[in-house]
DNA sequence: TTGCGTGCAAAGGTTTTGCATGGCA
DNA sequence: TGCCATGCAAAACCTTTGCACGCAA
């Protein structure tokens, strides 16, 4: 994991918490990070983001095929973590809404108790439509 | 979509229909075929295969970053608008499990009424672990 | 000083695209 | 015949890796 504190690393974990929780890609923080004047390289954006999830730090999303994970602070300024929630992507618009109530709590159970599967709610996305996309002509 | 019925075409459908509900890749098909004699080009595959979930005749997963997607025929798909079944992705062993319950209904209903979010099952996969893999070493 | 972290460029893998040719209707 | 589908190669895209150098402890 982690054995050296750098300028980078520091770095990443501020545009973290500067994001209130709003998730990312290494693209994104490359871009930012450059023209904020510290110029990070995107290797190195890789590697630390890699620590960063393995240290619990930060989360890590796979939304779509062929286009870049999502990254996201895994706690709040104060140090509490979020609240373990879901992720739901809206195949038409694209927005990824947080997602969290005791319903999906309760099927977490279910599936644990009934299933014989542990849901990892790190990685799942529920997929579909969102509000306006239903709405509209789609 | 589909306006031309071609070999290729027919090749890839008699494809899925031998394997029965397992799951497979691009790549997959494509070595597949070439070793069965008919080839096909790379591009050729991706292009029918967008054409068939396009149609509901293919259901897409998005399984791993940096692996390549998943393509199963969905052959219970006839007439139902949505197919009644998820799918569970075993984070250790890979295994690919069906779950169909009325649990998820539930939660189905409730998103979509309390939260204004309409699931897709056809995309949404649950990923955590198996009942072996929890109870084993890791 | 030791050895991890960084940066650049190159390589890796998956998917898409341009363009000429081939084949269905 | 008209037009879509195919095939090849090249491009696009995200991510990883090799290697030399820099920097934290």
């Amino acid at each position: 994991m982690a054995k050296y504190r750098t300028k980078q690393r520091d770095e990443l974990i501020d545009y973290f918490v500067g994001l209130n929780g709003e998730h990312t890609t290494a693209a994104e923080i490359c871009n930012d990070l450059k023209s904020k004047g510290s110029s990070i390289g995107m290797a190195t954006v890789y590697r630390q983001l890699e620590k960063l999830v393995d240290e619990g730090i930060v989360n890590k999303y796979f939304i779509d095929e062929g286009s870049s994970a999502c990254f996201e602070y895994a706690a709040d300024v104060t140090g509490d973590t979020y609240p373990r929630c879901y992720h739901m992507k809206c195949e038409s618009c694209g927005r990824l809404i947080h997602l969290d109530c005791a319903e999906i709590r309760n099927l977490e159970e279910h599936v644990f108790s009934e299933h014989s599967f542990r849901i990892n709610p790190l990685r799942t996305v529920f997929y579909g439509l969102c509000e306006e996309c239903y709405n509209g002509i789609k």
